[in-house]
DNA sequence: GATGAATGAGCCTTCATTCAT
DNA sequence: TATGAATGAAGGCTCATTCAT
């Protein structure tokens, strides 16, 4: 008997991720996925049931998968200034190397494969982030300004940088980050 | 092409707007544009072209919608502060109250119907602000960075604004308002 | 505008129930019943929803069809054994001319394309002969046996002479449909 | 192909008839009969060649039981009517016991599935009944009607008989019996 | 022999586009 | 110009069959 190779999920979300970013998420064809992926169509729904549970596992996936790189290294007790820097960097790297699951992600929120409990999980995915800015606020070294607020600043501008990068080729160095990460951290400031 | 009703084409542009919001860029059918705007099929062919050319021109006008609300009643003899507060709300208010355009330029952004030039296009849209971003380092009122990543930093956290409103049903008052603004103009103030 | 054409329902009706009698109703593909009908197969879906739609719609026209035929020229006043031979020869006669639609009915019936509630309409198709065969009885013309029986014996040898004559490829002549009414009439009678 | 496990064919067998009876010839996949009969979908072409010769070869299965239960305890000697008589009521029995065989051969029957020859075997099944017609009509006991339309009735009422049983779910008891029998056999009598 | 993952042709259905009216 | 029926290629999905284990 074949044995089911879960490394088959792997070559399917890769697939995906690389036609998303290609041709949208409306160029995503069952057909096209299972080209680049290199199986048959058939195979496809071995793995997942149809194409929206397709687009969802990766959706979910890459939530995931967010998670575990934004706070990667971060330590809760480290002062505040290391820990929010560890975070941005960490967010602004992750979004930089995984460009196409961030493109998904952007893409898929607004199709009918994400079903609004999905996105409910997807929202929680900045708690720690939160958490560290509440301190921040306490010891006087973040602005007084709702986390809500705070949170979508620091995304946002990490956001269009990763885009930009993207989209405009442009090449990014140590520097040019320490610059952009003083514009955020400026702006949080108390 | 002769144009008859130009009103027929604002009906067409505002159908597709609302189907992106409600379904995502894969689900704006022709067919579905048609029934939403309440024309025949055939009609739609009469003032475009085909399905790439409703989209790329739909594009292409929320583009230059967006320009025109951007530095509406900015004056760019005003001091610098004045004139980037004035773009910055204008950015806002645009932004959220067009939101469902600013939805469709993203979605469309990265589908095979906007070929390369259009979206070269689109990249000019800011030279204005980018001048007055140049003035502002002229006066040692902004940071020394490259207006790249100046422009990137407050339109990404801008962006990142009117999107919470709209997933998160969010409400903004001036004080709210005002509040965001600090944040972006400490981090850009040199 | 082309108008659409009512006569194309007959069309896709007559062309269904020939792939039924060719290959079974597991034969019966969209494509197939379009190229036979020699419409698109895109068409089909305007005229009928989907596949489901178009069975039993056909399924329901069939019935309809069998009950126009069966009480043709019947009239319920004639003496008993008039009614009952014309109500048997017009079954009979249904049967055989209209063969393609019974074997469509009976493939059908087990389908999953028929639910439940279009089957009980199905089973008021022999309401007047009921009628006929209680007067019948209480004329003493017929033996004291439920409807429901007679009227399995008598639909039921019908059915199976329809058969043959098509499996077998037998003729009827007037002289061979007069011995088997006979036989269910001797059956019948009291 | 050697046949190791006689039981499995059985299972096959009977899951098969059961998915028939549930969703009609076109809800028989490969797959399914595999799932039903609890063996792996490659165990199924061990032993049947393909879909084609599972159903010709329960087709031909259920051709012989029938035969088998038809003639059961049927002495060629006896007196015709006993004779007669106990031939019905094996059919009968046999058809409602098995009504899923009935099912199976009346869908199977029209499918690409069986071809020409398998029904001409399919018709030799009434062959001693035919003899003991033949002996009724020299006794004067039978009505001098060709066999072909004998067996017709015969066969058509009984059929009838056991499809309403089962679309009806009626019950019958051994007076009913009785009350069906003599419809048949004033009609056959001479 | 037994398994069930893998395959890809083929089915149902949709949709961009055309065309007769 | 406006209409919407018609078209058929293409997309999502299934299923008979094969094959590696």
């Amino acid at each position: 008997m074949k044995l089911r190779d879960e490394n088959k999920i792997a070559r399917i979300y890769k697939a995906t991720l690389k036609l998303v970013k290609a041709t949208g998420l409306s160029g995503v064809t069952m057909q096209a996925v299972a080209k680049e992926a290199k199986i048959a169509t058939g195979t496809l729904y071995i793995y997942f049931q149809n194409k929206e549970t397709l687009i969802a596992s990766l959706f979910q996936a890459c939530i995931k998968n967010s998670q575990g790189s934004f706070f990667k290294n971060y330590d809760a007790k480290a002062p505040f200034k290391v820990g929010f820097h560890t975070i941005w960097l960490n967010v602004l790297h992750h979004r930089l190397l995984r460009f196409e699951e961030s493109l998904f992600i952007e893409q898929a929120f607004h199709s009918p494969y994400i079903d609004e409990q999905i996105k409910v999980e997807a929202k929680k995915m900045f708690e720690p982030l939160k958490e560290l800015l509440a301190r921040g606020k306490k010891e006087h070294l973040v602005k007084d300004v709702d986390n809500f607020w705070l949170t979508a600043f620091m995304i946002g501008s990490i956001n269009e940088i990763s885009r930009r990068v993207n989209y405009y080729n442009k090449k990014l160095n140590p520097e040019v980050i320490d610059l952009n990460f003083q514009l955020c951290w400026d702006g949080i400031k108390a």
